[in-house]
DNA sequence: GTCAATTACGTTCTCCGTAAGGATG
DNA sequence: CATCCTTACGGAGAACGTAATTGAC
């Protein structure tokens, strides 16, 4: 059972010329070429198809069997194709994201409408997610590609740094380090701490650079910048979170002050199962998050 | 667009197994070979469908896509193929013949039904028609082959000469001619004829034999040698039946005579359209009634 | 080092075209 | 004899196998 698509064809041209001549002309093939492969489609089959002489040419019993089915696999074939092809042109799609909530709320959004502009059968998926939770996504397969914090991930993904992005200080505007240009992380020393929930990246990177400073926990773990800016606004303390989570934080009566340290940087990875290659609509997605990373560094 | 089934055999035993060696062992071919075959259809279809390096195999987005399509196009493939085949072992099929009434009253019934037994899987038709609508049914294909008394069609039509059967006077018993043990056509001289109608074939055949004969018409033309019989018993005069009518035409108080003449006798064709070959089942049953036709000559 | 997929390369065979053959009207 | 399908035959290219290579664990 090996038919080729072209013998197929043959036989749709042949069916619907009814004449060997015109039919060969159509599949691009001599006369003779073309006797040859009806006569092999014949002897694959196991079967006459058309019943012929020099004048006339017509479907045996078989050949309006096997017509149906010819018929059905052409258009399988085809449809196949185009199916492939579309997805290959980015026609259509669907792109599937996990991000963390600060990127969720404006980066990411501006270029998923911009890709949606430029490819409009394009499903696009975003899942807002901590960091823990992003990475069993990746890891899963559950989305086509994850942004995250943690580097430690280096040899299960494959990946590339986006971006860094500062700290910052949110507290009252009264609070003592309020008006301040900017600030260091010892100066934290002695501050009470609204912290962000333990599965977030954040947490987990605060948690590193502060364990030698004398910071207070307030006992809060929140996991919505709105609810922290809140606590912090009410006096519960003060906290710190990375760039792009700023504008989650804008309260009356808050300040924001940039913590200038070497090490109070947040890298912004993006990251997708090693070794697996995305779909074309996922690589545009990816290819266009890598060439306009450059607007996070302002 | 030229996909060979081998090679959506391939895909598929690829994505089955996950397995170069192994699939290339199922498909019959060497590694390498399969390594190929992969290949040729990434670049037939324009997108690769399998990520792998030397430890690890998967389908990729479009390869998901694509084995949708692989599987619907193997099982057309399968599916056609097998249906020509049960056709090609008369497994499956339909046969339908036209013939006259004469012969569809016992000879044929009885052939069809030791057919039935040796093939339960093919659909039987049977159109007992007069010569005209006979010759018409197989000019038009809506039968597979027809029996038919005349020979006039010997260009248009592939046939052969399955019998001769003889031409019987049908008369009341009390009829002067009823004694007799056997008769010439001359002999009916005088007599009144009831006739079958003009469309079938004994009436045209006796118009030929009997146009030199003085014989009067009763002016009576029927379609049912019953209604012939019927006719003749309440003495609208004699009529002349070929022999397989005979049994048609029992009826208390008639007689039947033969009637020995060189020309009353009818052949009795089976035609098929000329040049078209017969599905394997209709081939089947012609083989048949051509070997059983042996039967009609006793 | 071992195992699995791929590449290199020579061979085989499929497939096509040119040209001759045969049937039909 | 003109037209159209088929057969014959030779060449180009596809497809396969053996063997060497690459890459992952």
């Amino acid at each position: 059972m090996n038919i080729s698509g072209r013998l197929i064809d043959a036989f749709l041209a042949l069916e619907e010329t009814r004449r060997f001549a015109i039919a060969a002309e159509r599949c691009h093939v001599s006369p003779s070429a073309f006797s040859q492969m009806i006569t092999r489609l014949e002897e694959k089959v196991g079967a006459r198809l058309f019943d012929r002489d020099t004048r006339n040419v017509s479907l045996t019993a078989e050949g309006e069997i096997f017509s149906k089915g010819a018929h059905r696999i052409a258009n399988e074939i085809t449809n196949s194709i185009a199916e492939l092809r579309d997805r290959a042109s980015c026609a259509v799609g669907r792109v599937s994201i996990a991000a963390p909530p600060s990127l969720s709320a404006s980066w990411l959004p501006k270029q998923m409408a911009e890709f949606k502009r430029e490819h409009p059968g394009i499903n696009l998926q975003l899942h807002d997610v901590v960091s823990d939770r992003c990475i069993e996504m990746v890891a899963n397969g559950e989305v086509d590609f994850g942004l995250n914090a943690r580097s430690s991930h280096a040899k299960e993904f494959d990946s590339v740094l986006l971006a860094q992005e500062g700290m910052f200080l949110i507290c009252r505007a009264n609070h003592y380090l309020a008006k301040r240009k900017s600030l260091k992380l010892k100066d934290l020393s002695g501050c009470v701490m609204v912290n962000t929930v333990r599965s977030g990246s954040v947490w987990q990177q605060l948690q590193e650079l502060l364990k030698s400073i004398d910071i207070k926990d307030s006992g809060f773990e929140v996991s919505q910048f709105g609810t922290l800016a809140g606590l912090v606004a009410n006096d519960f303390g003060i906290s710190v979170v990375p760039q792009f989570a700023i504008q989650l934080c804008k309260l009356p009566g808050l300040a924001a002050i940039p913590i200038e340290d070497q090490k109070a940087v947040r890298p912004i990875y993006m990251l997708k199962r090693k070794g697996r290659s995305l779909s074309p609509a996922a690589q545009a997605m990816w290819s266009k998050l890598v060439k306009n990373a450059s607007d996070l560094t302002i």
